[in-house]
DNA sequence: GAACTTTACCGCCATC
DNA sequence: TAGATGGCGGTAAAGT
C-alpha cells in the first residue's frame, strides 16, 4: 500500500535549477544521463523543489563527439542561475576549456551552486580549480592523466562516483546515472530514487552504492577485490559485525583488509559499514513507519541511541526530524509482520 | 560527563 | 628488488 503525502504543484521559482553544460566534443550519453534524471523524473513533477532542466553552451551550436551537431537555447550566462550545474564529459578533455567557461564555472562554484561532472567532465572542473583540494573521480581511462595533470586532486580511480559536498563527480559514462540518481537520493529520498530507477530500468545502486553519501566512494567492477566480501557484509547488516568477521570472510589479515578496504573505497571498514547502516536507517525511516529502535535494530546499530548519534554527527538532525522532513514524499507502510521483528 | 574497556586504525618493519 | 601481506604496538574513537 502506498499512501500519497505529496503537496500541491509547486511554482516554477520553487524548482530547483539543472544547468548541463555542453563543451565542444560533448560525449552525449552523458548528457543523455544528466536528461534522463534531472528533466524526466517521473512522479517527481509535484515535489517541491524539482528539477528544472536546461542545457547550455558557449555558442549555439556544439559539435559532439558522436558526429552530429547541438542546438542548445541557452548561453553560458544560464549557469548564473544556476543551483546545480553539471559538466558531461567531452572528447577535448585534454585541453582547457575556453576562459569564459572556466569563469562561469568559477563563479557558479563561488556563489554556492552544486557542481557535479560526470566522466571526464571531471577535467573542465580541474581546469578551473574546483577539484583542488578534493577527492575526485572520472573515467578509469582518464584516472591516471588526471592525477598526473593535476596533484592537488586526490584523484580516486576506482569508484562510481564521490559526493565531496558541493562537488560530486562520476566516473565514466554509465556511472553518471548512479551520481544522478544518487543526488535524487540527496534531494528527495530513497523512494524518490528508486522510482527514477524503475523508471531508467536500472538498479537504484550497484554494489553498496548507498555509499555514496558523504565522500562515499563504491567499486566500479563486481567480483574483485573486497567486493565479495562488501556485498555479504551489507546482506548481513544487521548483525554486530567486526573488522575479525570481515577479515575471516575476505581470507586475509585485519590489517591486509583495512588496506584493501582503503584502497578500493577510499573508506576504512567501520567508516564504510557505519555509512552504509545510516544509509539503510534513512531508507528505513523514509520509506517505513518502523519505531527508531527497531530502524536502528535493523540497521545495525547497538541501539537507538548509537542511531541518533550518528544522525546528529552525520546529518545534523534527529531520525524522528529526518522522518517527518521526508513525510510529504510518499510514505509507505512497513511490510506486514516487519514492524515487530 | 567522567572513567574505563573494547575496537579500530595506522605506521613501521619483517617476511614471502 | 619491488610489491603484497601480516604482526606488533601506539593512539584514537566508540561503547558501556
Amino acid at each position: 500500500m502506498f499512501i500519497d503525502f505529496r503537496p500541491s504543484p509547486v511554482t516554477v521559482d520553487e524548482r530547483h535549477r539543472v544547468v548541463a553544460l555542453a563543451l565542444p566534443g560533448l560525449i552525449t550519453f552523458d548528457l543523455g544521463c544528466a536528461v534522463q534524471v534531472f528533466a524526466r523524473a517521473p512522479g517527481m513533477v509535484d515535489r517541491p523543489g524539482h528539477y528544472d532542466f536546461s542545457t547550455c553552451a558557449l555558442a549555439r551550436t556544439v559539435p559532439t563527439a558522436d558526429g552530429f551537431t547541438l542546438t542548445v537555447e541557452y548561453r553560458l550566462d544560464r549557469l548564473a542561475t544556476a543551483d546545480t550545474v553539471i559538466v558531461p564529459g567531452y572528447a577535448t578533455w585534454h585541453d582547457p576549456p575556453a576562459a569564459d567557461v572556466l569563469d562561469a564555472l568559477r563563479h557558479a562554484a563561488a556563489r554556492g551552486a552544486r557542481i557535479v561532472s560526470i566522466c571526464v567532465g571531471a577535467f573542465a572542473l580541474a581546469h578551473a580549480g574546483l577539484l583542488d583540494g578534493h577527492r575526485a573521480t572520472t573515467h578509469w581511462m582518464a584516472a591516471a592523466d588526471l592525477a598526473a595533470q593535476f596533484p592537488e586532486i586526490d584523484v580516486v580511480p576506482d569508484v562510481l562516483y564521490i559526493d565531496d559536498g558541493n562537488v560530486l563527480t562520476s566516473a565514466g559514462i554509465a556511472a553518471g546515472l548512479d551520481l544522478g540518481l544518487h543526488v535524487v537520493r540527496r534531494d528527495h529520498g530513497a523512494d524518490a530514487a528508486a522510482e527514477l530507477a524503475r523508471f531508467n530500468v536500472v538498479a537504484p545502486h550497484r554494489d553498496g552504492g548507498q555509499a555514496q553519501y558523504a565522500p562515499r566512494p563504491v567499486p566500479v567492477i563486481a567480483d574483485h577485490g573486497l567486493s565479495a566480501t562488501r556485498a555479504w557484509a551489507l546482506r548481513h547488516l544487521e548483525r554486530s559485525l567486526t573488522l575479525a568477521d570481515l577479515a575471516r570472510h575476505a581470507c586475509c589479515s585485519e590489517r591486509t583488509l583495512i588496506r584493501r578496504f582503503r584502497e578500493e573505497t577510499g573508506l576504512s571498514p567501520k567508516h564504510w559499514l557505519l555509512q552504509m547502516r545510516l544509509e539503510r536507517a534513512r531508507e528505513l525511516l523514509e520509506t517505513t513507519a518502523l519505531p527508531v529502535e527497531h530502524v536502528a535494530t535493523q540497521a545495525g546499530f547497538p541501539s537507538a541511541a548509537a542511531l541518533r548519534t550518528r544522525f546528529a554527527d552525520d546529518l545534523h538532525t534527529t531520525p524522528t526530524a529526518y522522518r517527518r522532513s521526508f513525510r510529504g514524499r510518499g510514505l509507505r507502510e512497513p511490510p506486514a509482520g516487519s514492524a515487530h521483528k
